[in-house]
DNA sequence: CTCTGGCACTCGCTATACTGGAGTGCCAAA
DNA sequence: TTTGGCACTCCAGTATAGCGAGTGCCAGAG
């Protein structure tokens, strides 16, 4: 179907029109990109793309732009080249300073943001999913005790727990014996099945029971503030997004933390580096947009980083961004 | 200067600009509002009000809006009567049910936005400002320990702290208890005037010097990350924002979470709520936008709330969310 | 002295018409 | 199969006119 000069002629007009935003005629082509031929046949070149849906016209007598499709051959035959891999020697993960892994979390994300001029998301591993390192339980007041539990790649998550009896930091202190000889290693989401199986020497007064239900329920509300975003500024510097009505769906898409969550491991294929271009993506609202992803984290780390810019972005940069700042955070990580 | 009538042809043209967002003339005045004369004498009055600064016109065969000494006098008005008390009577704040501190913020702030139309921002209580309630340091590994600071207001900070050298679970629970005698009750900031003063047995090998520094750099991350805003598509939407080089510079701005902790502590005054229009922001990508905050919290808890929007917000039912949304969020917290 | 109705005037907004230019499709010739 | 040429299309930008909302000012009434 798309001989090697076609081909040519596709990337030459996606790249064209990444740089200039402006729909581009045959002329432009063959100025700017060693085509080996005229105009004339670079419009036949182009009639052709045009009927096998690769590009398109926003009116009669413009130029062309790329249609979902066209963007997709690019990227995979950027994929088969292993550009991206090539391209990323140039661009550097920034060494972090932060101290904890959320703060680390939104770093990566600013560095994506800068290195790409997209919005950039960060979705933290699941707590639920990673394994247990340790659970403490500490002693407030009489009826009150802190959860504490400490993922193995050191995310925390902390909840106060209101007691219905009074425990004593003793029978704390056993019951936190207990999970932990439970729980060690296993994955967080594993302490409901294990609700019952838990020894805490006598199960009369309840405790443990309340206290696993706050624990769940505690996990279950990390879970579902993993996501960040930064960058919504430069995305409002794209001239696609020059009318705030274009954007203000999106980013009210973005502020539903648990949509773009669902969309992000929606979006996660099986591949390195995973690019889902404009109506690729099954939520109307990502419909002009493409989201390049990937995922980070030591071995079973389901965290998600990635950009999410308007289907005319810079593939190669994107997708070298996203691969070199992942392997520094799984890196950071470890 | 400003007689009833002329009061009253502000506080209406404010009123009516704020709902139309559209230069105002003297024939809607008098039609839509209660002004007892004709529209000749509104243009007398309204051009009057004009030579003094009250109003302008956009162009000169145009209506009038309120300038943001116009706003201001709508404002103190308001405040004067009491009115927005008396507005707040019909909104409410809802009930949370969140767990943690700062996914009460972060509920707040979604409330806030959908009370107001507008962005809001939380500023959580500076944790070096709160009163240490308890600090524990576990041992995670011979040299790694986790260090949580529980404020009285519930605010949990953690940090894993690497250690110069091996430390026995029970030197930790020394070094605990000495931090805890030292400090409880005292504000976090005072952890390091306190640093040499802590009699932690012997000092020798270094350890709690270590320990304090990373606790200090914990806070001091802490506190750099207290800021959440919700509602920039709420911001999209109003019609000054439609264009997107608009609302750029105030989105990039709210993204550095420092400058806009430096425009809020500016912005708070001595009121029970501070409204801060246009151009009395100090920053130049505040100067068309108006923000309305107050600080909750228990006795000394210096966080704040607020929404930000267009000087043509509506300030009343402004007015009115962030106070009862504050009230509730200081109700919350004890 | 204040208020009001009337009237001429201003000026942004919209619609219409026109033009230049970029780009195409097609055709005939190399 | 490729290429140069040519007629055609249609967007974008500019100029022009008319409409309408709104003003300022004035003279007369209360």
């Amino acid at each position: 179907m798309l001989n090697e000069r076609r081909r040519r002629v596709l990337s030459a007009l996606v790249e064209e029109y990444i740089a200039s935003a402006t729909p581009v005629g045959s002329k432009t082509l063959v100025d700017r990109y060693e085509l080996g031929c005229s105009p004339a046949t670079v419009r036949n070149e182009l009639s052709i793309l045009e009927e096998t849906g690769f590009v398109m016209q926003p009116h009669i007598s413009a130029g062309r732009m790329p249609t979902d499709t066209g963007y997709r051959s690019f990227v995979d035959a950027l994929i088969e080249s292993g550009a991206p891999g090539r391209a990323g020697e140039s661009l550097s993960a920034p060494a972090s300073q932060a101290g904890e892994v959320d703060e680390l979390m939104r770093e990566t994300s600013v560095a994506l943001t800068q290195l790409t001029s997209c919005l950039s998301v960060v979705l933290a591993p699941s707590v639920s999913l990673s394994r247990v390192r340790r659970i403490d339980l500490l002693s407030l007041a009489p009826r009150r005790a802190l959860f504490v539990l400490i993922t193995s790649s050191g995310q925390v998550v902390n909840r106060s727990i209101e007691l219905a009896a009074e425990a004593s930091p003793e029978r704390l202190a056993q019951i936190e014996r207990a999970m932990n000889s439970a729980l060690d290693g296993k994955r967080a989401s594993q302490i409901r099945p294990l609700r019952d199986a838990i020894d805490t020497g006598d199960v009369a007064d309840g405790l443990v029971g309340r206290i696993i239900d706050v624990i769940l329920d505690a996990l279950e509300e990390a879970d579902h503030d993993r996501l960040t975003h930064v960058g919504v500024p430069a995305l409002l510097a794209q001239p696609e997004f020059h009318d705030a009505e274009r954007a203000r769906p999106l980013i009210e898409f973005l502020e539903d933390g648990i949509a773009v969550l669902e969309a992000l491991s929606d979006a996660l294929g099986t591949r390195d580096i995973t690019v889902r271009i404009g109506h690729e993506n099954r939520r109307a609202e990502l419909g002009n947009v493409s989201i390049v992803a990937t995922n980070f984290g030591a071995a079973g780390g389901d965290g998600v980083i990635g950009v999410i810019g308007p289907t005319r972005m810079d593939y190669p940069r994107a997708m070298a961004a996203v691969r070199v700042v992942a392997d520094g955070l799984s890196e950071a990580l470890r």
